[in-house]
DNA sequence: AGTGGTACTCGGTATCACACAGTACCGCTT
DNA sequence: AAGCGGTACTGTGTGATACCGAGTACCACT
């Protein structure tokens, strides 16, 4: 699937803040588990921004732990402010994608 | 629903495109359109941005008529290249949409 | 010593929806 | 005739977001 990048504006962030509250991970694990959802052009550098904006809002606890297997990992968890805003981003996706799936079958 | 703003981009020009393919029609009824459908906050300007860029990117056929209740309106009609960008689009969306859904459905 | 996989940072760019101000046509009321 | 509200299009500038590219650095293995 070619370039996807302007649809994923407004919804990437949301999907990393799920992979986050499913389970305490970190950026190059999310990266490769974004790719392995089909958005494989996702690359470190744009998750990574998103982390860092995710810390400066105020909704993820972060942690670093050594790796073993190379430099040490900062593991993000979702905090209460985060989890109010993973709510909100599936309120709006749910509100937004079935306005578009009525628009799609030309019951809009 | 709040701010819908950024989640809308990239997915906003492909609902003009398929507003536009359903019926020839103009910018301002496009925006009471979207509006209609749920997308209470979409504006005229950023409505016109879209069409002058679709007009830009040689997507449409333009005419302009006048209207008995006021200014002369540009009518808009999907050419050939246009169904072709409204096709990609929807397979886009279907695309980028189950994925979306399967992440969310803790399937992902 | 060199290579490749892992892991994070940072400055800059492009695109998009949106805000805002302006222009202009028309029917209606006062 | 003057003003008002609804209709209709234009143009400049802003902010948010994903992406790009280069850089830094740790570690295992050869």
């Amino acid at each position: 699937m070619d370039d996807l990048t302007e649809m994923l504006k407004g919804t990437l962030e949301g999907c990393v803040l799920e992979i986050i509250g499913s389970e305490e991970t970190y950026g190059y694990a999310i990266t490769r588990r974004l790719n392995d959802l089909g958005f494989a052009d996702v690359i470190e550098g744009t998750v990574y921004t998103i982390l860092l904006r995710l810390e400066r809002n105020g909704l993820v606890q972060v942690t670093k732990r050594p790796s073993g297997v190379g430099p040490p990992r900062k593991f993000y968890e979702l905090n209460e402010a985060g989890r109010e805003e993973l709510a909100k981003f599936w309120a709006k996706w749910q509100y937004v994608s079935s306005r578009i799936d009525r628009l799609k079958e030309g019951r809009g």
